[in-house]
DNA sequence: TTGAAATGCGAGTCAAGCTCACTTTTGATA
DNA sequence: TATCAAAAGTGAGCTTGACTCGCATTTCAA
């Protein structure tokens, strides 16, 4: 061993941290480079969904992208960072159409209605991509990274939820909107997610219980009493 | 090969059926025996803990047991059933936390009172058993298995919380009581959960505002209007 | 005491993640 | 258009860790 070894680890994140995102080792430059980044990422997640994730070679992720693994292996540091930035791909749709909500109609709803449509909108998103739910589902938990993603993300859903908190109860502090966001956040994410896993009448039912659950936890911060 | 070759996995699933638990591969029948399991299982929730699942590797675990590899291998057919096992452990105790405060105490209790106790009862339990956390938190969807076990263990909850329904709500329907339990079951597991990661200011904020969660839940309900 | 069943062992197989020395392609410049 | 350095691409093979299998050792009923 020469005294320039480092271990695979090291050597993963010292190259990762030449390039912009966390999750690529080398920033493609050439157009042919991103139709290639594209298209590992499109078989990976056929395969993910397929196999799951453990059975999914990346062997087989190059060999279905018609790629060499050494080229896999130039853009993402390891198996990993492809779900990293699948992940990325989902969590962008889902916060776009959920900031979207909130600058368009949000902020002139009425209580049942924002919680209706609040949920409703994610209930939709996951029905349109169940990429996301079926890649997750075996995720969840493994990897540090994207938990730390998720969080990132939350941290911007806390704020839009604040951002209509702020009108409908304008007598909570700061740390109270957060507390409430958050198990917003938490509680609807992990019912709407559950309830894609059962039957359709079980999944309706579902998402009216959490509609239910959400209205009556909100409404005991209202000022005044049920209106 | 021979004709009576079997894939790895085929043999691993067919020996298991053998015995008892789809986790152990042998059933134990001598004292000794049991004595290394129970080392095994030791050894592989310090090194969990400490280490992560993918960096425990079996060798390790083995190693740290004073046992051989092929020991390891008689009693668990796979590294996952080792954290089948450990997951049972931890399940069984609190599931009869669980079954004792409800023939104890649960059904006498007003409903604020009742969503008190569950809530902080099973905060206690995390708090007591930090290695439950700690282990969970990374294995969580990675493993079919590991999730047919929280199901059968959710039966029971939601089975205990009917219970107590039936008298507080005679009104509604069986279907009723189970959407009501698994919204209790998954949303307070979730919330409780995700609370112990966070400061104790947080996380004392988190598990009151679980309460206030279930407790204006469950009053919409109530046959009459709150009391 | 004995021997068959139970238990234990660990070198070795296999497969999957990942590397690196090398080839091919690209495009700026002459 | 020719040149060539940098960028991109390749895949045989290294490494590591899960798991096996043939053999050694221990147990215990008779």
């Amino acid at each position: 061993m020469s005294n320039t070894h480092f271990k695979k680890k090291q050597i993963a994140r010292m190259t990762a941290n030449l390039s912009k995102s966390p999750s690529m080792r080398r920033q493609p430059r050439q157009a042919r480079s991103q139709e290639r980044v594209n298209q590992i990422l499109d078989v990976a997640e056929q395969l993910l969904i397929a196999e799951g994730y453990a059975a999914t070679t990346t062997n087989a992720i190059a060999k279905g992208a018609k790629v060499s693994i050494g080229s896999l292996y130039q853009f993402f540091p390891d198996k990993t960072a492809i779900l990293h930035a699948l992940t990325t791909r989902y969590m962008t749709l889902l916060q776009e159409r959920f900031k979207e909500f909130h600058r368009a109609q949000a902020l002139a709803l009425s209580l049942p209605d924002y919680v209706d449509q609040v949920i409703d909108g994610i209930n939709q998103f996951f029905i349109d991509y169940p990429g996301y739910h079926a890649i997750f589902m075996q995720v969840q938990g493994t990897m540090p990274e994207l938990e730390a993603l998720e969080n990132v993300a939350e941290a911007q859903y806390i704020e839009a939820f604040s951002e209509f908190f702020t009108r409908a109860y304008p007598d909570l502090k700061e740390v109270d909107y957060e507390a409430i966001a958050f198990v917003m956040v938490k509680a609807i994410g992990n019912l709407i997610w559950l309830s894609l896993g059962q039957s359709t009448g079980v999944r309706h039912r579902l998402v009216a219980e959490t509609k239910r659950l959400m209205l009556s936890y909100l409404q005991t911060y209202l000022p005044e009493p049920l209106n």
